[in-house]
RNA sequence: GGAGCCAUAGCUCAGCUGGAUAGAGCACUGGUCUACGGAACCAGGGGUCGGAGGUUCGAAUCCUCCUGGCUCCGCCA
């Protein structure tokens, strides 16, 4: 076993309980390894004896003692105690603590080993649409994603974050003709702005409601469009420029990037043969005109997905296509270049039509690995869903929203008398609100909706994004303040004596176990909880020991500490994509 | 008509591949400290985990039913 892989303490220590059942039973079984809830227990439990005396008919403590007798025996562990029905309880022994934690302070990846299989993913997030301003509603899609780009790159997977931008369909003839109706020539269109872009997208569609010669004028238009039509592809590319330009500044915002913007009318052209492949292989038929998959007419077909009576319809009567149809597409494009999984941040309500269109892949023979990664929606403060208009009306843009957090974030800094000099106060401001946004956001369990409250979000204590930077920030201040060089501290052993270094020291051996966690389950809140409870033991042990003002190996072993609390803090928070600033 | 999700402390939320006395933040109460950044630390009160059954050595977690909220499903994405 290498030095790396033991940095991943559970699945270390699970491989040898497993070992130790196999040595003491002579039979193979789950140990089922748990860190333990309460410190009393010891550092982790193992629950799987108990399981396995009941299958074996045998009493669980009586098979529980020599296992936990070759547990003891390991120099990790220095006491393995049988407990309550049958827990096999177990302490690390504290010099293999120190041991572990000089290992991740020499390793440039902080103890973090890369994942065990490389692969090569797509992620999809933020997904906009053109002509349109983001709103609320991509916030969560456009943070989580770049997170979770984030964290699967640092296993070391080859990842391609792609902005599935939802730039084809109908809504580009009502354009069209919309800006035509409008009096709009070329000039107009040279000059346009995204809002206005919008105003006449709402006009145009109000309009074809109830004017059937203009509807009629919209669908010429965009069948014009889509055979080709050189003025109307110059409009429609002109609203993607114009389009693009907010949204890159959105992003950059952000700090968000892309390495793809692969649209919808990037699939348009293979749009066709999705379909005749559908047909062709029986999997789909037509139905009152359109081109449907019926899941009830499959054999084996998911349950839940069989029982279902309505159609996934892949092309309308009116021989249009939809993004049923580009989703497929999408699949068979990627699976074309060798691409081994595909993952969807995208909004929880859509967890059918991913379900199906998975299905609909894996009878077309794709192994790709597919998942939808989805969540809740954002709440108000009244429990509601976070309107995207105000009661004007008037649409509630993201950018307004985060132009909020960043007066918020300036205006608390100012009122608590924080370190911050004036020439620096905007860009301090920026990285606090925004940073408490994203973090507001990732600390959440991405399946629940979660009630989105600028006052708890900006406050500077707590488990919020502020707090965390500020600990960060701290952190840098003593190394600062001692004159000490982090990035030369490289002891090969520590003295850790005092309660308040060790739990420390226990909570910091958890990085990697966590970091692979938060990746493999998609869910970054397991990573902020773990970077929240660091900052929180730092901060009882910043109580507790002197770091500057102690001497010799104490002062080596808590400024050790210390560093790995800020190389930890750093890094999680900016694989979540927020900035950690030196002082605030 | 079919499918799915949610209900945990006053508020916002963890915990849900079953494990030991259900955790955190905020709020509240009390305490510490002439302070290596007090945006601190320590301690405390507060929950029959929506209800009723069931499976199990063990259920917030799994199964069934009920109540109350919500979402999705034939031609938007």
């Amino acid at each position: 076993m290498n030095r790396a892989l033991t940095m991943r303490i559970e699945r270390t220590l699970d491989g040898l309980a497993v070992a130790a059942i196999q040595d003491a039973l002579g039979v193979q079984a789950p140990a089922l390894l748990r860190p333990t809830t309460d410190a009393r227990h010891g550092d982790y439990q193992m629950n799987g004896v108990m399981p396995l005396a009941k299958q074996l008919g045998r009493a669980p403590r009586e098979l529980a003692g020599p296992v936990a007798e070759r547990l003891a025996a390991h120099p990790a562990i220095a006491k393995a105690e049988v407990a309550g029905p049958g827990f096999v309880n177990l302490t690390l022994a504290d010099a293999w603590i120190a041991e572990r934690l000089c290992a991740s302070l020499a390793d440039p990846r902080d103890g973090v080993p890369e994942a065990d299989a490389r692969q090569r993913i797509v992620v999809d997030y933020s997904s906009p649409n053109i002509a349109k301003q983001m709103h609320v509603g991509h916030l969560r899609s456009t943070i989580l994603g770049h997170a979770l780009v984030q964290l699967l790159r640092f296993q070391g997977h080859e990842v391609i974050g792609d902005n599935h931008v939802g730039d084809w369909g109908t809504q580009y003839g009502l354009l069209i003709a919309g800006l035509r109706a409008d009096g709009g020539d070329d000039a107009r269109a040279a000059a346009l702005t995204l809002p206005e872009l919008e105003g006449i997208y709402k006009q145009a569609s109000a309009r074809a409601e109830h004017d059937e010669a203009f509807a009629a004028d919209a669908r010429r238009e965009l069948a014009k469009l889509q055979s080709g039509d050189a003025a109307n592809r110059a409009l429609w590319e002109r609203f993607v420029a114009v389009t693009r330009i907010e949204l890159d500044k959105v992003y950059a915002r952000l700090g968000v990037t892309f390495d793809w913007w692969k649209g919808e009318s990037f699939y348009d052209p293979m749009l066709p043969g999705v379909v005749d492949t559908l047909l062709a292989r029986g999997i789909a038929r037509e139905d009152q005109g359109a081109v449907c998959v019926f899941f009830g007419e499959w054999d084996g077909a998911p349950p839940k997905l069989a029982k279902q009576t309505t159609p996934f319809i892949v092309r309308k009567k009116d021989g249009a296509f939809l993004y049923s149809t580009s989703d497929l597409a999408t699949i068979e494009h990627r699976a074309s270049l060798g691409i081994d999984r595909g993952v969807y941040v995208v909004d929880s309500r859509q967890a059918q039509h991913f379900e199906q269109l998975f299905a609909v892949a894996a009878k077309l023979g794709h192994r790709m690995q597919l998942e939808h990664v989805g969540f809740g929606t954002v709440l108000g403060k009244d429990g509601k869903p976070l309107k995207t208009r105000d009661a004007s009306g008037k649409v509630l843009t993201l950018a307004s929203l985060l132009d909020e957090a960043e007066a918020r974030a300036e205006a608390e800094i100012r009122r608590e008398g924080l370190d911050v000099p004036e020439s620096e106060l905007t860009e301090v401001a920026r990285a606090v609100g925004i940073g408490a946004v994203k973090y507001a956001d990732l600390r959440q369990n991405r399946l629940s909706d979660y009630q989105f409250d600028f006052d708890k979000l900006i406050e500077f204590k707590g488990n919020a994004g502020p707090y965390m930077q500020y600990a960060a920030a701290r952190v840098g201040s003593i190394f600062r303040k001692g004159e000490v060089d982090e990035a030369g501290l490289a002891p090969t052993a520590l003295t850790l004596t005092e309660p308040a270094e060790l739990a420390l020291a226990r909570q910091l051996l958890r990085f990697a176990d966590v970091l692979h966690a938060a990746a493999d389950t998609a869910q970054p809140h397991l990573l902020t909880d773990h970077l929240y409870a660091v900052a929180r033991e730092f901060s009882s042990f910043y109580e507790a020991c002197p770091v500057l003002k102690a001497e010799g190996d104490v002062r080596q072993a808590r400024l050790a500490l210390t560093a790995l609390v800020g190389r930890q803090l750093r890094r999680g928070l900016s694989l979540l994509g927020i900035d950690a600033v030196e002082r605030m």
